[in-house]
DNA sequence: CGCCCATTTGACAGCTTTCAAATCGCGTGG
DNA sequence: CCACGCGATTTGAAAGCTGTCAAATGGGCG
């Protein structure tokens, strides 16, 4: 059942597997991708606007972001990445880049040419109709980070950022209770929720004084998921994470998260 | 080469030549899909948030928008549609639509089976790959949008409106000139840029005093492109439209466009 | 002619931004 | 082990863009 030879890329089968029903002859062929695997530091560009891409990229571990910088110099976080996610699809089927991916910490990829992919998903129509099920799945998380900028609070913005991330990494098997990475500073969270940092700052302190979250170096600790998520306005339908239908409306507070053994 | 019987699905092909080439065999077959044309009233749901959705729609006139509800009662436009555009391809191959869709105007569209889109890009992988790339433009117009309702000032996010939505007819054949229709309220405009009907009705009434662009009922007359792409900070790059590359950062004016015969 | 929806207008409150400047945290070098 | 350096976090005060709340005006349709 579990695959042998150098399994590099099973992040991207387990995340392929919750998009689509992959028979084995379709997991080995994803598998059997040709890939590059690499280290790459915090700080290192992955995509750049304008580039013409011909690789898609799996993360492996670590963290990107996507990011547009407008005329006036600011910036705008698109999305935040991590271990099974997919990126540069949109870049390598279309003529170029339109926007660019970072690394947020030091982070372990691979590297599958663009036509390696385009070969698989011609000959494997369930693998072809996973990865498009997850492409579709990230349009998702940009139309809920359009209503998040334009129509929530900044706290709201802010707590529906936490939600998001530790949800995301709950379903990637990468957390330990209610214990999370937190990859961001101040203000990669104010670029992301079109704030500014010193507000993000203030904004911070009164979740944290309320008791809703506890912040050390890179890491966050929900202490509080109800409220946090009643105060972000959270919905995790967006997620289109399966299974989670039920647990989504109402998430088992930290204290069930211990003896569910989901984490 | 152009196709005879009830070419109700040409806008499809149109769009689809755009992302990828077809053969005159795939194009047969997409305009062999089984479909029921319909009309349809302004402000008919199309999708409901946490419907689930057995077929996507093809737009083949009026204009439709996406959107979404927060819990404030609040409402995001996500992205809004015009003929050629398919939509609800996200709510057929994922569980739930996670957003609604709702005509802005009357519109004509035509309903396709989710079986039998899945067949046809089983069978026809430049189609797939067509409709996939397609959806990742979709994708890209999101990701503009995070930036317009995160980084730009009120007046280049309504300009940004303008401009796109302008370009987007003319790419789908809908202009004569610079004057375009223009099926949004101010309201509605306000949903979409994240701001308030009060607010955008102030910053249309500078538009239009400076000179920029001219609103009839239904209908807007751009006076002057080249400054509303700047007071927009519009870059047409993240449309992805073939052959904009050179028109693109620097669009003929309008009265270029009269002799260029582009519209 | 009258109703209803969309557009305008005014005054005022307020959430966020700006602009500095101080403090903290932590890896590095002496 | 401690000083140094630099980025990240905090803090303060003041300005400003945008929102709120009404109310008036305008335009289209039955």
């Amino acid at each position: 059942m579990l695959l042998s030879l150098a399994p590099t890329l099973r992040p991207m089968i387990e995340r392929l597997r919750l998009r689509a029903d992959l028979s084995l002859a379709d997991a080995d062929a994803v598998l059997a991708l040709p890939h590059r695997r690499t280290f790459l530091d915090h700080g290192t560009y992955i995509v750049r606007e304008g580039d013409h891409v011909d690789r898609c990229c799996v993360m492996l571990a670590g963290f990107v972001y996507r990011h547009k910088v407008v005329g006036s110099g600011a910036r705008q976080i698109l999305s935040v990445h991590l271990r099974g996610d997919i990126i540069g699809l949109q870049s390598s089927l279309l003529e170029q880049a339109d926007h660019n991916v970072q690394a947020l910490t030091r982070i372990e990829v691979a590297f599958i040419p663009r036509q390696a992919i385009l070969d698989l998903c011609g000959r494997y129509p369930m693998v072809a109709r996973a990865i498009w099920a997850d492409t579709l799945v990230d349009a998702s998380l940009f139309r809920e980070w359009i209503a998040n900028v334009g129509r929530r609070t900044a706290r709201q913005r802010i707590a529906h950022l936490f939600c998001e991330l530790a949800l995301r990494q709950e379903a990637a098997g990468l957390c330990e209770g209610p214990d999370y990475s937190w990859p961001m500073t101040q203000e990669q969270i104010g670029d992301a929720t079109g704030l500014t940092s010193v507000h993000v700052n203030r904004v911070l302190q009164g979740l944290r004084a309320e008791g809703l979250i506890r912040t050390a170096k890179q890491r966050v600790t929900i202490l509080d998921w109800d409220n946090l998520q009643e105060a972000a306005d959270f919905n995790c339908a967006y997620l289109h994470l399966p299974e989670a239908d039920s647990r989504c409306a109402r998430r088992p507070s930290s204290s069930e998260l211990a003896t569910a053994g989901s984490c």
